[in-house]
DNA sequence: TGCTGACCTGCTCAGATGAGCAGAGGGCGC
DNA sequence: GCGCCCTCTGCTCATCTGAGCAGGTCAGCA
């Protein structure tokens, strides 16, 4: 090297031949001719400019995604497949683009699922309106946890499955039961009810689950449904808990905050969603980094729909403990079918 | 069409395909592999989404320049060539961002000029130290106006028109005279003498002029030299003055506006200035705005260097009287080397 | 039902581009 | 002073990409 200089000169060219380039669509050859250099070079000033950040290419769009996230999280974290998008500065915004992303990713699943398990909340009933009318054909929807309340009025937890099942011109099966008993009796006497017990069965079944997580405050669903009283969410957090998953509060270790609280809570057990071969987790929002933590550390998803700021935090920890690959690992396959089924 | 369904399907698949290409950098191909469409299709969604302004491609350098302004500016103004830079926010910045872009410009100007006629100034003298040492070689220098003082400090006349010229290996002649004389009898009589009379008949013949302009204002170099008091301003300013180009004060029509001070300002006239092949203005900042348009639109320059915002407060006007062809000229052609001689 | 025109699709083909290679040049240690 | 090694250069060749074209599809309309 013949000192700064001629890297100066370098870098002053590649800035040219990447204005020539991107903004007046010229071929390497024209730009060789301007900036009298070889077409050859100019390619290689145009790779310097990419390499060095000279040249930013950005997609603007709401639907736009972030792949190189995605891909860290799945290496990192052993997921099968992890859906990025970016974040808005608004938090009513940000989390219907989670919903949105994550109807996007339900459409293109493939194989589809003829059954699919859901849980409730607020999130996921935003998910069930992001679906488009016929965004499959036939499946039908089993609810995971209980929570209903027989009444379809928006928002609940019925709604939502039968939603996404119509949507889908499929059948919903909904789990006629609190999502939480008072008493483990009446939990176990529900359980065994044949119409629930059946109902949980099925779930077991089902080829996929779809499911969001709640934050271990006053906010949660299971508090406006009256199943916790703040007090409740008080103790958990003493406990250590950090938020719920189809209904079953954890800690941050992944393990169940309140065994006891656990038994009487109804619907598929954590180990049956851990060991589920696809659990898609749909999560977005700086309050609920903890619990999104907590499940995806304990492999309790096998792929996450989340926002870019959740995907940072997840991946900026430096303990990848569950089955940590090298964040690098190029080789990782993405299949990410994006529009309607083809045809 | 298939209704709106369809194009936002092809609008969502134009961004996964974009997202495949340029940030995984898969070829065309790949992504039809992925997206289950053929390469064709892919191609035509990622021309779409350039189209839309999907993609934002952006090139984030100092020395970055902005091309489309540049080709705006020739075809408005009826210009040889113009070269804006992006507009950092900070004015001190601007000021050292448009220096460096016009000593770029010298450094590679083709035909190398034998004879630069020089003004002087603040900006001018920022060139001149953006210049790099050798910049070019057996440039000679000529001032175009006067207003030296015979000390060689930083920041005056001389110094500008020396360290140019010494940066390229050249000889400076200086005009050995005041910008603007008391007296008319006494310019006439120092115009008379043989120096300086040679100096002016010199600066007719050099191959290209390199000035800045000024502002009608109290901040000008013209009171700080003491040539013109704070009262002769104001009374340039009733007269219609916007600002001076190498000692001339002009009005926006682009005459002179005090026939009288003129007739006393000693150096290069504005006619031989307008007629010169290669006339570069080096000019920036909101302030100059006026000066730089009455320069622009009356054909006293051939080439303007400059930022964004000028140029764009330049275009902005709906008049472009001088010469004016339409702004969207594709087949103008500019030919800019960017480096230094490339042998 | 059949026609029309607009649009979209997949194709051919030529031009544009990137990977990889051999040779040149220049700094640096021996 | 000499040779070694590293880097940069211009090249060949295979691949990638965009322009333009012919055929297919579909809504609108007689």
């Amino acid at each position: 090297m013949v000192s700064t200089e001629s890297a100066a000169a370098n870098e002053l060219l590649a800035v040219r031949a990447a204005e020539l380039y991107y903004e007046e669509h010229k071929t390497q050859d024209e730009i060789g001719a301007i900036l009298r250099v070889t077409r050859w070079k100019v390619g290689r000033l145009l790779a310097q400019a990419r390499e060095r950040g000279i040249i930013r290419i950005e997609i603007v769009h709401p639907r736009a995604r972030r792949l190189a996230l995605e891909r860290d999280l799945c290496s990192r974290f052993g997921l099968r497949d992890a859906i990025v998008v970016p974040a808005p500065l608004d938090e009513v915004e940000l989390q219907a683009r989670v919903a949105e992303a994550a109807a996007d990713y339900l459409v293109s699943m493939r194989p589809v699922p003829r059954l699919l398990g859901v849980s409730w909340g607020r999130t996921l009933h935003q998910v069930a309106e992001a679906l488009p009318v016929g965004w499959s054909t036939g499946v039908n929807v089993v609810q995971i946890n209980g929570g209903v309340s027989l009444s379809k009025r928006p928002g609940t937890a019925a709604s939502t499955a039968v939603m996404i099942a119509q949507k889908a011109g499929g059948q919903a099966t909904l789990l006629p039961s609190p999502a939480i008993l008072e008493r483990l009796e009446t939990k176990k006497a529900i359980e065994g009810d044949r119409t629930v017990g059946g109902v949980v069965q099925m779930a077991r079944g089902a080829a996929a689950y779809l499911f969001s997580a709640g934050v271990a405050d006053t906010t949660s669903v299971h508090v406006d449904s009256g199943y916790l009283t703040a007090d409740d969410i008080v103790a958990l957090v003493a406990r250590g808990a950090v938020g719920d998953v189809i209904g079953r509060y954890i800690t941050a270790d992944g393990t169940i905050a309140d065994p006891e609280l656990d038994a009487r809570t109804l619907g598929l057990s954590l180990e049956e969603l851990r060991s589920a071969a696809t659990s898609i987790l749909v999560i977005g929002g700086e309050a609920k980094h903890p619990i999104a933590r907590a499940i995806v550390t304990h492999g309790l998803c096998s792929v996450i729909v989340t926002e870019e700021h959740t995907a940072r935090a997840l991946l900026d920890e430096a303990d990848g403990d569950a089955g940590a690959a090298p964040a690098t690992d190029p080789d990782r396959h993405h299949d990410i079918p994006a529009g309607g089924p083809p045809s």
